[in-house]
RNA sequence: GGUGGGGUUCCCGAGUGGUCAAAGGGAACAGACUGUAAAUCUGUCGGCGAAGCCUUCGGAGGUUCAAAUCCUCCCCCCACCA
């Protein structure tokens, strides 16, 4: 394959990873670095089919995939399905929870369809593989025989991977023990049968990719590499990409687009430029002259970063929906021309009208008999309970039509509704809107 | 298999017969301040139209006017011993 043959005499992909922050460490500095300069190589990463659904936590390695791509290599994400079945136990403090088979070939299965709005697997360019095609079918003896004596019970306990376990009230069980070998295992059929070379990974797989390095070198007599992304955390120190209701979703079912911007929006101040890098593909040099903004300037490239974030994820139709939402329910901001110029966000307040605000329907009769404000705010969900719905009230955070509500059981009628509809408020951000149903 | 220690509300963790919907911390939520930021301060933080009542302290029974607390059996975890 022959594409981009011009990116060719730009910086090789590792300089670019590089310089966007997502290496933590790699193994053979120079090595490695020669090898990225060859066209078309095969790298991989693998993804836990934990979720029917990838997260934000997963974008890091997505996106990493995709610099691959546009530098002309090819992509290999490795679905889980088998080491899914056995659990890794780094960086978890307890056991996971073993899968079965069949949620597994659920999980599969969404996550497949995600992936192919980052990277291109057409024609080959990428490919989407699943090691329960060769893991489940590996036979004890047999494997014991030929991968097991590679490993050194010594040198695993020393991994940090394990260690935390082994001295962990906790434990480690058996099969979790094993799911390094299986790993490595995967390096090597990936070396075997397409010619991988490289697993990049999160820093907690450090031991696992080097488990497979050796692995190869050791059956193959030959050198391969892995690079990791370090840990990517908030400026608060939380890891990235949790929020209240839990994960941040890439499933639009799961975290609704509108949801999905808000998050990007909601980033620290100190986050923006570094998640500019890491979460789109904009120019690195454009990202560098917004590290000068501060204060309410920082908004816009906000916004742009979650306009492009967005856009990645769900389209640009749900991209600009969630931001015409925002500006009508927040303010609409002047994305200025010079400001990450690249960025295909809307630079002006349009006239469109499509709005991806949360919106619900209520049956007309309910309406007509009037409706408690705090049941109201139940019933679409911004409040989890009719008590957590009084609090809101109570303490002044509930706002219909931006008029706050005095009384937790004020009664909502007709009236309040304007051409049939009515914004409801929760707190400083949290909207929805409510319709009447004929 | 033996001995000892445990399983508490989203998480950590106190509580060892009534004053316990259960200390403290974290997370979260709301208000103030702001920029849909951070930090800070204040308040809230099981459910119920809120009077009182209902459900919760691994599970199932039991003792008691009263059980997270006592007893019996069961499940799970940890440590040491074998």
């Amino acid at each position: 394959m022959q594409t981009n043959n011009e990116e060719k005499t730009e910086m090789n992909v590792l300089d670019t990873l590089k310089e966007r922050g997502f290496v933590e460490k790699t193994t053979h500095d120079q090595e490695l670095n020669d090898f990225l300069e060859a066209p078309n190589v095969s790298c991989y990463i693998g993804f836990d089919p934990t979720a029917s659904s990838l997260h934000v936590g997963h974008l890091l390695p997505i996106m990493a995939l995709a610099h691959m791509q546009k530098k002309g290599h090819r992509p290999i994400a490795l679905v889980g399905g088998g080491t899914g079945l056995v659990g890794d136990p780094s960086g978890k403090t307890e056991m996971r929870q073993l899968l079965t088979p069949e949620i597994v070939e659920v999980n599969v299965k969404g996550i497949k369809k995600q992936l192919s709005h980052f990277i291109d697997f057409e024609d080959n360019k990428a490919l989407l593989l699943n090691n329960a095609e060769w893991l489940t079918k590996i036979e004890y003896i047999p494997f014991l025989r030929d991968i097991g004596r590679c490993f050194s019970v010594n040198r695993m306990i020393k991994a940090e991977s394990y260690r935390s376990r082994l001295e962990s009230e906790e434990g480690l069980s058996f099969i979790e023990f094993n799911y390094m070998l299986l790993q490595a295992y995967d390096f090597l059929m990936l070396y075997e049968q397409c010619n991988c070379k490289l697993q990049l990974g999160g820093s907690d797989q450090w031991g696992n990719i080097v488990a497979g390095i050796d692995l190869v070198r050791k059956i193959k007599q030959d050198t391969v590499f892995g690079i990791t992304f370090p840990l990517i955390t908030t400026s608060s120190g939380a890891k990235m990409g949790k929020t209240a209701g839990g994960a941040v979703w890439l499933d639009a079912a799961r975290t609704s687009p509108y949801d999905y911007y808000q998050f990007w929006i909601n980033s620290d101040d100190l986050d923006v430029s570094r998640f500019l890098a890491l979460f789109t593909f904009l120019p690195i040099n454009e990202i560098k002259a917004i590290q000068n903004l501060s204060g309410q300037q920082l908004n816009m490239a906000k916004s742009a970063l979650a306009f492009e974030a967005t856009l990645l994820v769900h389209g640009r139709k749900e991209a600009l929906k969630a931001h015409e939402a925002a500006a009508k329910m927040f303010g609409s901001r002047i994305i200025s021309e010079d400001l990450l110029p690249s960025s295909s966000i809307p630079r002006k307040p349009s006239s469109n009208k499509l709005a991806s605000v949360p919106t619900s329907q209520i049956d007309i009769l309910k309406v007509q008999n009037g409706i408690a404000a705090f049941k109201l705010f139940h019933m679409v969900d911004l409040c989890s309970s009719g008590a957590a719905a009084r609090r809101l009230i109570e303490q002044g955070g509930a706002y219909i039509n931006g008029n706050r509500i005095e009384k937790f059981d004020q009664t909502i009628t007709e009236e309040n509704f304007r051409s049939n509809e009515i914004l409801l408020r929760a707190g400083k951000k949290k909207f929805h809107i409510v319709k009447i149903k004929q």
